[in-house]
DNA sequence: CAGTGAGCGAGCTTCCGCTTGACTT
């Protein structure tokens, strides 16, 4: 019999853990919250010190059993949950749903045998106020979400939810696209021009207009094409000579390694992956792969993580392995961390288990398409970490002044001295031409890295080759894509690492905001929505809302201040709020849109509804004509084909069947539908039997837009 | 798997944060 149970919150750490402890120890896992409020009612009674009713989740009644034995035949038991709020909260659930007598609470941030044997050495009792700043959280989400939920059924028709996040991160899609559609652009020219240096007309170089003589105008604000062919003019005759010279050294860090935001933010910008795609990978990177046939081995760290903190294992194995495969000056000092706003540190960064394990072997070792992604991931994650372990570029940069008249432009370039972490992951310019269909991914600059201009002193002469005038216009900002998304919920301390991809889900399924070529555009609904709520709760449509609510949780975490307090100022004027938006809420209702669309009835145009299951065409002469019209996933308007009857009797209630389409193909229906909700799938065998007796079959549909990514955004 | 809009107004929906399910063909 094991002498000590040891629960933490995943599966494969029980496995990597029960690795390097003895046969004294046992190692189950919660998988995650055992215990939380029941989805039917709030549960919170707010007149009594917001008193909480736990319930064991559905799914998670199996485990609580099992633990609950595993518990019973043990000596000790260790609560080894994740040393967060989320973690603390859960060892708490745990000891109550346990019904544990007494408290052994470890701790560890990285799964190391070191790190484990260390926390086992000193256990402590449970730290109640940081399961109460959980609590706090957990409370508020819930009355805000269930009281802003029904009041919105109420006043805004096909309404479903709304909370703290998701509604925050409809408001930021909302807000850009109003920016966007209030945006002129300006117009503006500039002037670059090709040059060699006299007597070596096969060096050419490219230089950009820096300064107009005369101040007319400001660099890059020349306005029209007039201007711009006026200056151009006066340019073909001027003298070019180099001014002045000058170089620059500067150093360039490799980024810091990967963790969740910025994970979902390089597959999506490098390999084009959803960050739900993501995740689900990583997932499988992490849990084991059985390479070569072999037993499953972990590939990554845990790929839930706002840490950018690196085990001092995996360091030492990284500068091994660096300096053995470029030598010793590419060793970096250590990875540069990067404070995220609010975050826990409770996992490591995101980073290959075995540094040795080099992407070509993963490539042999996992052949076959269906681990594509996986390849792909692996090597994303392998490459970051190492370039993040390596040494910094050296780099020199030079800049050259050629005068035009009186006129000025300036040239550049950019040698590297030392490549550094770029022996492995390139040049900056190389890489952004690799990634064509994203917008280069915002950390990397990319600048003339590379771009060599040849050896010129002051004095020299230059002779002129070209002068190209560009039209430029300002740009709106752009729309949000995933990535970005991502991205500025991170930065404002919206969300936490397991709920980014998940919250992505929501705001589309909800039908607030679309995916349009893969940028956030809000529907009218999301619109609506975003409208009533910041009118009448502008506290909780506040983007910083969060990390002041975060601030006021460290207090409570810390002793200083009182849960049940926190909530009390926080829901009197909410509940205040909400009454009064019961009766002061206007009603909205989104409106139908006119299409060019002609009714497949009677030939009058459509309108694009919101109906119950999504957006659709009805006739603009409902009620005299129901004409009707399904939009598939492209949005191009689809004739539903007419229901046709089968000789084929329901098993159910003997009615005739018929052969229906829906989103995945056809197959059979009962015509006592809703009645009877009989259906039959449809084989090769009722295909044949149903063709031959006269029935066309519908064609398949379309396989959906060659995003190559996974299907539906739905969960 | 189908359905949808207006209105009778039944009976339904909902949060965020932890973790991965898998009774079947």
């Amino acid at each position: 019999m094991a002498k000590s149970l040891i629960i933490v919150e995943s599966a494969a750490k029980t496995k990597t853990i029960g690795g390097f402890l003895g046969p004294d120890f046992e190692l189950a896992a919660s998988f995650g919250h055992v215990r939380d409020l029941p989805p039917k009612q709030m549960s919170v009674d707010v007149d009594h010190g917001f008193t909480p009713t736990y319930t064991v989740m559905a799914d998670k009644a199996e485990v609580v059993r099992k633990l609950k034995k595993a518990a019973a035949s043990a000596e000790r038991v260790y609560l080894a949950t994740d040393p967060d709020r989320e973690g603390e909260a859960i060892a708490w659930h745990l000891y109550e749903a346990l019904g544990l007598k007494n408290v052994l609470r470890i701790e560890f941030n990285e799964i190391t045998r070191s790190a484990v044997e260390r926390a086992l050495e000193h256990p402590r009792e449970l730290a109640m106020d940081r399961v109460n700043a959980q609590q706090a959280r957990r409370v508020l989400d819930r009355l805000v979400g269930y009281k802003l939920s029904p009041l919105l059924w109420r006043k805004v028709k096909n309404a479903r939810s709304a909370g703290r996040v998701q509604s925050v991160a409809v408001r930021l899609i909302v807000e850009r696209e109003r920016e966007i559609r209030a945006f002129v652009p300006v117009e503006h020219w500039k002037i670059t021009a090709r040059l060699f240096p006299e007597g070596r007309a096969d060096e050419v170089f490219e230089a950009r207009m820096e300064r107009i003589a005369g101040a007319k105008w400001e660099v890059g604000a020349i306005p029209d094409e007039a201007a711009a062919q006026a200056l151009v003019e006066e340019l073909r005759d001027a003298s070019w000579q180099v001014v002045s010279t000058g170089t620059r050294k500067a150093q360039r860090q490799a980024q810091p390694p990967l963790i969740t935001s910025t994970l979902q933010r390089d597959a999506s910008t490098k390999l084009g992956f959803s960050a739900k795609r993501t995740m689900n990978v990583a997932q499988r990177l992490y849990e084991g792969l059985p390479l070569g046939g072999g037993d499953p081995v972990g590939l990554i760290t845990y790929m839930r993580t706002d840490s950018t903190r690196v085990a001092d294992e995996a360091r030492e194995a990284a500068m091994g392995y660096i300096s053995a495969t470029w030598g010793d000056a590419y060793v970096g000092k250590g990875s540069r961390g990067r404070a995220v706003r609010g975050a826990q540190e409770a996992h490591e960064c995101i980073r290959p288990s075995y540094i040795e394990r080099h992407p070509d072997e993963i490539d042999r070792l996992l052949p076959g398409r269906e681990h594509s992604d996986e390849r792909k991931l692996y090597r994303l994650i392998w490459t970051r970490f190492m370039a993040s372990q390596m040494a910094p570029a050296q780099l020199e940069t030079s800049t050259v002044d050629i005068g035009a008249g009186s006129h000025l432009f300036r040239a550049s370039g950019t040698q590297v001295l030392f490549p550094g972490y770029m022996a492995l992951t390139g040049l900056p310019g190389q890489k952004a031409k690799a990634a064509t269909t994203e917008e280069s991914s915002d950390d990397d600059d990319d600048d003339d890295v590379g771009r060599n201009l040849p050896q010129l002193a002051k004095g020299d002469d230059c002779g002129l080759k070209e002068l190209t005038p560009t039209q430029h216009f300002t740009q709106p900002p752009p729309r949000y894509s995933e990535a970005t998304l991502v991205k500025t919920l991170e930065e404002r301390g919206i969300g936490r690492p397991s709920t980014y991809a998940p919250i992505l889900s929501t705001i589309v399924e909800r039908r607030y905001v679309k995916l349009d070529a893969r940028r956030f555009v809000p529907t009218p609904l999301g619109e609506a929505v975003t409208d009533s709520l910041v009118k009448h709760f502008p506290l909780i449509m506040d983007v910083d809302f969060t990390a002041k609510f975060e601030r006021d949780l460290d207090d409570v975490e810390s002793g200083e201040a009182d849960w049940v307090a926190l909530l009390g100022d926080f829901y009197t004027p909410f509940d205040a709020a909400i009454k009064e938006a019961y009766e002061g809420m206007e009603r909205v209702r989104v409106e139908a849109v006119e299409t060019e669309h002609e009714c497949p009835k009677c030939g009058a145009k459509m309108l694009e509804r919101q109906g119950r299951f999504g957006t659709f065409l009805g006739c603009s002469r409902y009620p005299e004509c129901d004409g009707l019209m399904n939009l598939d996933r492209q949005g191009k308007p689809v004739q539903r084909a007419a229901a046709q009857k089968t000789e084929i009797p329901c098993a159910e209630c003997s009615k005739p069947m018929v052969l229906r389409t829906s989103r995945r193909g056809p197959f059979l229906g009962c015509s006592g539908y809703p009645k009877c909700r009989k259906t039959m799938a449809m084989t090769p065998e009722l295909q044949a039997q149903l063709e031959a007796a006269g029935l066309t079959m519908p064609p398949m549909p379309k396989p959906k837009g060659q995003a190559e990514d996974e299907g539906e955004t739905e969960g």
